[in-house]
RNA sequence: CGGGAUGUAGCGCAGUUUGGUAGCGCAUCUGGUUUGGGACCAGAGGGCCGCAGGUUCAAGUCCUGUCAUCCCGACCA
């Protein structure tokens, strides 16, 4: 393509709208545009480089023997409304009326449909297993969306579903989904760790999803670098560590802590330690009310501590009045002792001893709590979120903790809505079964954003060659020169011929400004055709490395060719 | 949904405190000189100052409301 004929509106001012990098990268390099909150056009660039990532997770998918199908993103609301979920998503769902007045809704994930599907069109068991997929827009309404495309309320996905006659069967084609996925990843460049993941609400039997490291990560990840455990904040495994605690017989005893409130205030007053004290915290559970306690250095983590009681709806931190009114004191005095609702202790202060926890009485403490002496947690677990420095769960060596962009998750679904939908099989011995299923998702346009995450300079994006929108961006010093432009012209053309998606940069700009845009859209190879053309020499230069090595024009062309090749 | 901030030309911003002809840089268009890392000179076009009310002789500026966007948090199959 000549970009005198390309729209590539670049920018060369960051977008006051733009915080993170591959954000303001896509809009000044000219990929997309915003059109509301979370809602993104694609211009020619940013469609080409989103087409290649399509295609190579198709090639996969398709390698791995799935079939692609295609369905609307507009959808009637009974199979949500049979499954539960047209009331479970709640307003994260868009939902529109037809003229009649009809419940339709913007599919935000299709279990039901692909369900349904399988009901209507599959007649024997001797079609399983069977997986469907579909790239497809997909609509949800994010409380917040931000980061561009990161998290948008409409973005395209890869969706999959496997089905299959008993959970052996599963397990296969959740592996071919993996093997599939880690294909993918590589191949888009993506650097990438698989952790376990929260099954959650969902039920199932195990879950995993495809992160990649990011400081604007929005998921936290626990990783160990000496086996290969690696699990996100909800399912990593908190192993409990030894701190010292004083040694004897102590009695529990009332301490008068007057304006002492928060940890870093107890630490100052106390003079000990942040882990010799237990924090007792209230939550709402569904009706009723909770206490958790966790180490005075350690955080709650409120998804473990609600997949361990079996809460259904939200999880939130008690009001302050009704803090007042179980624990009979003011926020930031609550404690064990004497607490009429349910109290769950962390594994760690299972191992606490003379500890200081809040006294439930405004202005006072206990110091040498013991458990089982002074009070009894009514259920100890593993409710904390896990820390750098860690004990790996399976091997010991400390855990290493990281932020990560969730570009991929494969979840074994079970039976959840085969058995609501009513998806069963007539076995061989014409006996009723109910269809085991899995999903298997990709953010498709959150891989793009994701890639430039992981490549990018102070100049502009980095792509992988597999993905980049052009592998090759020719350039004439000055277009004005006939040598040079013929030149120019001639490997542009060679090129095209080899199969390489090359750009001619044929505008009359000055070369600082072809430069510039060169690195800021981010092709991986430049060939610049400058004063030395007369010589038959040309500048090469890969967008990953500083300098530029000069060539003869033939070497120039072939070494292009073999480099992108190699890479797709 | 809680907290914070911002809406002025395509983009980035000043002007709002103290009401009085709407500005700057970049981009765009014309002419000329330039051509190896975002050129220079001269000229030109482009605005319902987010929107709606109100106060005032007079509102970008003050008041009320509203909408939008961004950030932190909550939420996120």
């Amino acid at each position: 393509m000549r970009i005198s004929n390309l729209l590539i509106p670049t920018l060369r001012e960051i977008p006051a709208e733009a915080e993170i990098p591959s954000h303001r990268l896509m809009l000044r390099a000219g990929f997309i545009r915003k059109l509301a909150a979370g809602i993104y056009s694609y211009l020619p660039l940013g469609l080409k480089t989103l087409k290649k990532v399509e295609n190579i997770i198709r090639e996969e998918m398709d390698r791995a023997g799935a079939q692609e199908l295609l369905m609307s993103a507009l959808l009637p609301a009974e199979a949500y409304q049979v499954s539960g979920r047209w009331d479970v998503f709640g307003p994260a769902m868009f939902r529109l009326k037809d003229r009649w007045g009809r419940d339709f809704c913007l599919g935000p994930t299709h279990e039901e449909l692909f369900t349904q599907t399988v009901i209507n069109e599959v007649r024997s068991y001797k079609e399983y297993p069977m997986t469907l997929y579909q790239i497809q827009t997909k609509y949800r309404d994010e409380a917040r969306p931000r980061f561009g495309v990161m998290r948008s309320r409409e973005f395209i996905m890869k969706d999959a579903y496997s089905f299959d006659r008993d959970s052996a069967g599963l397990d296969e084609s959740y592996k071919k989904m993996y093997d599939a996925y880690c294909r993918i990843f590589t191949r888009l460049g993506l650097d990438f760790t698989i952790v376990d993941a929260d099954s959650g609400a969902m039920g199932g039997s195990g879950s995993q999803e495809f992160m990649v490291k990011s400081p604007v990560g929005e998921d936290g990840i626990a990783y160990c670098n000496k086996c290969s455990y690696a699990a996100n904040y909800e399912k990593a495994v908190c192993m409990p560590s030894e701190k010292p605690f004083p040694e004897g017989d102590f009695d529990i005893e009332k301490v008068q802590t007057p304006n002492v409130h928060t940890i870093d205030e107890l630490v100052a007053f106390f003079n000990a330690k942040p882990h010799m004290f237990a924090k007792t915290i209230l939550y709402k559970a569904d009706d009723k009310y909770i206490a958790a306690m966790v180490r005075g250095d350690r955080e709650i983590n409120e998804v473990k501590l609600k997949n361990l009681i079996g809460c259904t709806d939200d999880l939130v931190l008690a009001e302050p009045h009704m803090v007042r009114e179980i624990t009979k004191a003011d926020v930031g005095f609550a404690g064990p002792v004497g607490l009429e609702i349910e109290v769950i202790a962390d594994l760690e202060v299972a191992q606490m001893k003379n500890f200081i926890i809040g006294a439930n009485e405004t202005g006072y403490h206990f110091k040498n709590a013991n458990i089982n002496k002074d009070f009894t947690p009514s259920r100890i677990a593993d409710i904390r979120t896990i820390e750098s420095g860690d004990a790996c769960p399976r091997c010991g060596a400390p855990i290493e903790t990281a932020q990560g962009i969730e570009v991929g998750h494969i979840f074994k679904l079970g039976t959840k809505y085969s058995d609501s939908l009513g998806l069963t099989y007539l076995d061989e011995n014409g006996k009723s079964q109910t269809v085991i299923m899995g999903c298997y998702g990709i953010g498709v346009t959150r891989c793009l954003a994701a890639a430039i995450e992981q490549n990018y300079d102070e100049n502009g994006i980095i792509w992988p060659v597999s993905i980049a929108p052009y592998h090759v961006i020719v350039m004439p010093v000055n277009a004005k020169e006939d040598a040079q432009m013929q030149a120019a012209e001639k490997i542009y053309e060679n090129l095209k011929a080899a199969g390489i998606d090359a750009l001619l940069d044929d505008r009359s700009e000055r070369p600082g400004v072809k430069f510039k845009d060169a690195d800021l859209i981010g092709i991986p190879v430049r060939i610049v055709v400058g004063k030395k053309i007369g010589d038959g020499i040309v500048e090469y230069k890969l967008r990953t490395e500083n300098v530029a090595v000069e060539k003869t024009i033939d070497r120039a062309v072939s070494d292009a060719i073999e480099f992108v090749k190699a890479r797709l």
